[in-house]
DNA sequence: ATGTAAATGACAACATGCTGCTGTATATCA
DNA sequence: TGATATACAGCAGCATGTTGTCATTTACAT
């Protein structure tokens, strides 16, 4: 059984998963330090952009897969930075909506103006089927973990 | 630009790497537990293990891709937990060798006894091919970023 | 409608990662 | 050999993530 052929493959994987994850999350803060944010703030302010009728903190936790503690405090921040606001919800009394400021709309637009050529070029030299496999690859393995 | 056909594509990828990130890192806590271990501790021991003859902090950190900070915060701890030893490094006054003590190897044989077949159980369904295009793409985008 | 289960907010403790700093050891090059 | 650059240890501060707990609100099933 220890010399299944996919046993090691796959942790080589995951290790490199682990690795990817750490740059990730440097290139994040990288581009997002202009602009007066950090990876962790880029990630909940990409969430919040695209609900476009305001999310709950735990709404934009599961969206993460993450605690809507860890997301709360930094939604917290950002609200006191000025970027998002927290509205009244209609449909739960404590549970408020998170929405983005005018000064979070352009924040987020001048991020797009970074983040969207920075997707394109570090797919440049990757067949899109590739990124397609491995999507799916990715996928899998969060549905298989995520119970 | 902003609707290149791979950019929503890396982005989705992107996104869910971070998801599943926190997934494995909870996937080695759960199966670290029962041994008194963490998913930190997970990766600097199979690291260890595996260099036969000692391997000092720094050099760990370069194979994690992690800042040696954080990986001496591990070892020290797994170091007083007498799972690792600090071995005198002949090549290198201050810079320290880490080994394995008799714990710490008889921990990491019980670890690969819930490690391998984890790491089969979960591959089952996986085609090799996808697994081997993830890894080559995974390494891809290491490459990029790793500079 | 009522009782129970699930979701949420708020706070705390902790693990893990980063950067920055200072001093020392090692390596390299002129 | 001597100067400079690189690598390492140890410390500190901070950002981000986790879990746990308790009170309250919402949802659901009987």
């Amino acid at each position: 059984m220890a010399h299944s052929p996919k046993r090691k493959l796959f942790l080589d994987l995951v290790l490199s998963l682990f690795r990817l994850n750490g740059l990730l999350v440097a290139e994040g803060d990288q581009m997002a330090e202009a602009l007066g944010l950090t990876s962790a703030r880029w990630k909940v302010i990409g969430v919040v952009a695209l609900a476009s009728s305001g999310v709950t903190v735990p709404g934009i936790a599961r969206v993460l897969g993450q605690s809507r503690q860890a997301v709360q405090r930094i939604t917290d921040v950002m609200e006191k930075d000025g970027l998002l606001r927290y509205q009244e919800n209609p449909d739960h009394k404590r549970s408020v909506l998170v929405c983005l400021t005018d000064e979070g709309q352009d924040v987020y637009t001048s991020l797009r103006a970074v983040q969207d050529p920075w997707a394109i070029e570090n797919t440049e030299d990757v067949p899109t089927e590739e990124l397609e496999i491995g999507l799916q690859l990715v996928r899998r393995l969060i549905h298989k973990f995520d119970r």
